[in-house]
DNA sequence: ACATGGTTTCCATATTTATGGAAATATAGA
DNA sequence: TCTATATTTCCATAAATATGGAAACCATGT
């Protein structure tokens, strides 16, 4: 991971749509969701849906697979996995307050 | 947290600029950096880096504070933290794979 | 081959965001 | 008060991004 990387992961999420997209796939787990599904939860017109899955797709937060004239989209794990990793990499030079209640690999 | 200010805190960092602003104030600490410093560290013009400063402590992922002529930034930790909860929330519905060595708080 | 339904591409438009020089503002020290 | 240094605001310009209708594309079932 770098700066480079990790701003096309976070760019692809700083959107509401996609975030609001991204946000169901995590939670509906693995198998992910067929595109339409998508776009009738959260009320999205198809060209529109469209677009903001390439774009979560080129980023790589988003996996996609053809299941008979459905595609499926589903949250890479992995990925994000590694941008939260990244951002809370070093942290951080003092024995004070860091990350309070989650991942610090510091020895505080 | 909500979708929009996610969005915010996120779009705040999806920016190489600001996400190297960023992880080098999470690395320095709580006590922070004067801007010029950051500026230097990073070698951004004035003007530019106002800018970026700004964006980040709108967001409220940095803070500000005024030490003599200088403005100390800081990171966050706190909001921070809240970001990476609400992007990590109810992950996720299967029992498959899912965030693989980091905080799922689902009990799978 | 045709019809249907799911999904994407094309396109024009509107909006937002990034850049950095020059000028303005603010703080501290002589 | 005058000067030096730190930081921000102003501004014009350039570039990237979001939107959604219409048309095209692609699988499947008949």
């Amino acid at each position: 991971m770098n700066t480079k990387s990790a701003v096309l992961l976070l760019a692809s999420i700083a959107q509401e749509a996609r975030l609001e997209i991204f946000r169901l796939l995590v939670q509906v787990g693995a198998d992910g969701l067929a595109a339409g599904v998508v776009g009738k939860t959260l009320q999205i017109p198809p060209s529109t849906l469209s677009f903001h899955l390439k774009e979560l797709n080129i980023s790589g937060l988003v996996k996609s697979r053809q299941v008979g004239r459905y595609i499926y989209y589903s949250a890479n794990y992995e990925e994000m996995n590694s941008l939260l990793a990244y951002l809370t990499e070093n942290c951080c030079a003092s024995k004070a307050i860091c990350y309070p209640d989650v991942i610090c690999n510091e020895t505080h």
